[in-house]
DNA sequence: CCCACATGATACACAAAAGTATCACAAAAA
DNA sequence: TTTTTGTGATACTTTTGTGTATCATGTGGG
């Protein structure tokens, strides 16, 4: 077994393992009490093949946490590298968060009633991210000063997942998504 | 068994029964995938208890569902009755709808995976005042023109949960939680 | 004090899901 | 073509959850 041939299988069971996390997740959000057998059959691959790559259920959810902890922080580092002010932040992570919502919404659920161990830290990561845009937004005056700081943080929680939840069902496009979670967000739905 | 005896054991069953519905309901809105063992003691009664009242699983889902959807509905239709503008329309169901939050997160959370049967009609009675007091809100121009009504019940929906969430995680005082739902509603989170 | 009865605890039968082991097949490498 | 290896299918065991039956206990009413 010489070094291409470990790279090129490699390259395969990557591929069925990316396929497996991307539609399980999917899945699981859709429905939290998926069995393996839902999971197996939603990520197209045979239930002992989910096996092979996760030794147990707990297992594959916790890969799928950390999965989708790198997908948000990989699409949240580089806006927050660029170091804008609050409100263009602000813009670009609901632009890059809403098409993320399975990830987030699966972040957000798994922590509760957490079926795994070392799940809470990865989502404080999560929250932290939007309790730190939160406190910024608020110091820069693009939030009220009033406003609790948890709220703020949950309020645009909520708002992208709404988001994506509608967009999913068909009720907006995906391309308004974004705008109309900032609008809300920012001016409420009153008109002005 | 004369009358009294049957009232007055009916009030000790009523009690029991009321319980188990409360706390049961609590439980499945914290975690969907609760046992009859996990919701058993949630409830404080044996699991046999459990059975006594509901023949099975399943029926107990759907008399929680039930059981929510009066809940909700006894909370708004006085509000209706009332035929006041839809703002005031909108001010009032939101104080009665954020303590509701567990009954309102249930019913929301159980129809997607849906246990039982009979659910997606009580569940679109839930959803359809909520989109009927959109229509209203637009119509009667608290709500802008330009928004997508769908976006309007889904954000609504999403307020009050996140209000009745960050409530009970003790993040803001109950007190404090409708004016914020209503205010971020229509103004949004930035200052005037 | 005694009786009726709701409750909790326990033990059990059964169903569904989790997890394991094996084999034949297909695709890609040799 | 032959070999290697990832995969799906299947059959199996173990574990967990659901549902039933029984009994002892405690409480509340007569």
């Amino acid at each position: 077994m010489n070094k291409s041939t470990v790279s090129k299988e490699n390259i395969r069971q990557k591929r069925t393992r990316d396929k497996v996390i991307n539609l399980a997740m999917h899945a699981l959000a859709k429905n939290p009490k998926a069995s393996l057998n839902d999971i197996a059959e939603a990520a197209e691959v045979g239930r002992a093949t989910l096996f092979r790559y996760f030794k147990s259920r707990k297992q594959l959810i916790h890969e799928l946490v950390i999965e989708a902890d790198n997908k948000l922080e990989n699409a949240t580092r580089p806006i927050v590298e660029k170091k804008l002010n609050a409100r263009d932040t602000l813009e670009e992570f609901i632009k890059v968060l809403v098409p993320l919502g399975a990830s987030f919404h699966f972040l957000n659920s798994e922590q509760l009633h957490s079926e795994g161990s070392g799940i809470d830290d990865l989502y404080s990561n999560q929250l932290m991210r939007l309790k730190e845009l939160s406190i910024r937004l608020q110091a820069e005056k693009v939030v009220a000063a009033n406003i609790p700081l948890a709220w703020i943080a949950v309020v645009l929680d909520n708002l992208i997942y709404a988001a994506w939840v509608t967009v999913l069902e068909g009720d907006i496009a995906p391309n308004d998504a974004p705008g109309l979670v900032l609008y809300s967000f920012l001016n409420g739905l009153s008109p002005h």
